[in-house]
DNA sequence: ATAAATTAGTGTAACGTTACACTAACCAGT
DNA sequence: ACTGGTTAGTGTAACGTTACACTAATTTAT
């Protein structure tokens, strides 16, 4: 029961005073005897001293931690989006705190004050809904905020940066992509979530579709049912989703997923209506997570480059910390990609879809 | 810039001293009148006042922090595990720091440092690696550890209660379905990691071949390549593995593999040899994730109740905090349970396996 | 009427650290 | 021999909170 081991202890040990010791802490080396030095850390080394965080926090108003705040670490793009942002922040000498926020704006708020209270000086936010007004006082106290896909509002009064893919241009990707199939009849399926990237996404779609002459149909947007939100669910959702869309008069012959986890449900949904993927219909989805390659088909899909988005969002954060980047507010547009694999096909005119009209 | 408001303020803006602020925070509220109370309430409304967790931490020593230590978020399985630890810790007043170990043991000694420099005085490891002599002094400093998936070892010198399922169980049950299936031939699928869940594992599958008088053969058992873990790279380790396997002069027909991302990483490694799963090859794996359903065919597996395995470890792990509990050292076993879906099948006899011997 | 008990507070040391202001001892230059 | 400068430290207030020990004012009991 060693205990609490203290910088008294230590400075006792080594017959030096606490500034001293606090002195060899703090990189000011310079003011002691390399002998004496040596006697300090051998101290701390032999009574495994650690300095008390609490304490120099409270000294320093400092602390080496960054918050992330993610919808659900259940879900595997945020999963791997934490841990890419985890090792980038401690490469650069930070620990991450995360929260799941379940896409909730009051469990936002209260992780951010929760966060605040421990010294805590800057967020990431994982997925953003379009407004921050929740946290917008807590700024005002200093809390500096990343935003992962969110373009600055007008109406904006603090600096929050962003990182982001143009998801504009990815549904755009994955919409042409599938009108170069020869696809028409192009769903859209996605959850009910009000996040920026999801009226992103659902902008690039009809956009593209317009570019090709094809007026947006609504009955071909789904987006599930307000107040359903899909992190747990996203799969069962996508699913339930495709298989209206799959199902209507006029029926979809290919769709563009939000999301991966939407598009595997989607070919579950394929499957409940006995139809081939992608011989009957096609899918694409978007992220481009680690299961995309072993579902079967293999999933074509709009890939963001997550590892750079996480490491830029970090580093940015860090910056505006360390008050080392005081820029205007930025938002850093990576580019996605289509990646082609197995789930989109030319459309197949099987059954003249005419009569149905 | 509001800045920071103290304790002071509200007592000044309430006309009281710090210390009737500080009885009101911490439920001494019976020694005021109602109205003095209803005063600093509106105060602390007012300001907007959140204590500095730092200084009353330093203070009493106390954080209402648990840790948690998992290899990886990234890989599903601990993502829903964390999901579920955080749940059950902040119905319990507790917020959760997660970590990500790799599952490096030096990694989890600087985490748990780092942790208890913090005040935590609790951590939840997700993985078990065999031993755990490199947390030992730290658990002398009063950290207390609750291990997912480790029964007690003889040296213990300190209490690590654990929780989890009966992994020696778990394999049994799975071989046991394969050799019910006509199965003889059946490979263990895993990575090299020195954890006790894939000892009990490994014992379970041979205990059960030879109970039902087959002889363990040390060629199907596929442990990978010493040096090499699987949490980003499951999937692919378990397509190598399984192709091995398969690939044998006297192949497997089935294989159980130590998880699901192996399992399904073992799905590819079936198809890129051209074989039905589960015309030709039977796959078992384990854990049960979200992702088993939506397979194709859906994964047989061994489900661990992991929600049941995470609360259970929140709240213990709370209780020899609190020192609510204090009992022996304690393994909660819980019972796996076989979920038959659609990869495993009888063994077919096409061709006369006796020729290859 | 007085003592005792209760109510409604207050004063303050302490938690472990940091960083500024300070100093004692030594040395170089004149 | 004295001044000025450097080296190698030290002393201490402060960060914001808590909890114990205390007290003044009021109420109750005798």
């Amino acid at each position: 029961m060693s205990g609490k081991v203290t910088i008294t202890e230590v400075a006792k040990m080594a017959g030096v005073s606490v500034s001293t010791v606090s002195n060899l802490l703090n990189g000011r080396s310079e003011r002691m005897r390399p002998e004496t030095k040596d006697r300090i850390l051998a101290a701390i080394e032999d009574l495994g001293y650690k300095p008390n965080r609490a304490a120099r926090q409270l000294k320093t108003g400092q602390t080496r931690i960054i918050g992330l705040i993610v919808p659900s670490v259940a879900n595997p793009f945020y999963g791997m989006f934490a841990r890419h942002v985890e090792k980038t922040a401690l490469e650069n000498g930070y620990q991450v705190f995360l929260c799941n926020s379940e896409r909730k704006p009051e469990r936002e708020r209260s992780y951010a004050e929760e966060l605040l209270g421990y010294g805590v000086k800057g967020i990431i936010l994982g997925s953003s809904l379009t407004q921050f007004t929740h946290l917008e006082d807590l700024m005002e106290q200093g809390l500096n905020l990343v935003a992962f896909d969110r373009l600055a509002q007008a109406e904006d009064r603090h600096i929050i940066d962003s990182v982001g893919v143009d998801n504009k241009l990815a549904a755009r990707l994955a919409t042409k992509h599938l009108l170069a199939m020869g696809h028409r009849r192009i769903g859209f399926l996605s959850g009910s979530t009000a996040t920026v990237s999801r009226m992103d996404r659902l902008a690039g779609y009809k956009f593209a579709l317009q570019e090709a002459g094809v007026e947006p149909d609504p009955k071909l947007i789904w987006e599930g049912t307000p107040g359903t939100f899909g992190d747990a669910n996203a799969i069962e959702l996508g699913r339930f989703g495709a298989h209206e869309l799959f199902s209507l008069a006029d029926p979809a012959t290919a769709l563009f997923a939000i999301n991966d986890m939407y598009a595997l449900g989607a070919y579950q949904g394929a499957r409940d209506l006995s139809l081939e993927i992608p011989d009957d219909v096609s899918i694409v989805g978007m992220d481009d997570i680690m299961l995309t390659e072993i579902a079967q088909p293999p999933l074509t899909t709009i890939k963001q480059p997550l590892q750079q988005i996480a490491e830029l969002s970090t580093k940015r954060l860090i910056e505006r910390i360390q008050n080392t980047y005081s820029g205007e507010q930025e938002h850093i547009s990576l580019t996605p990609r289509l990646i082609v694999r197995g789930s989109t096909a030319r459309r197949k005119h099987r059954e003249p879809l005419a009569t149905s009209r």
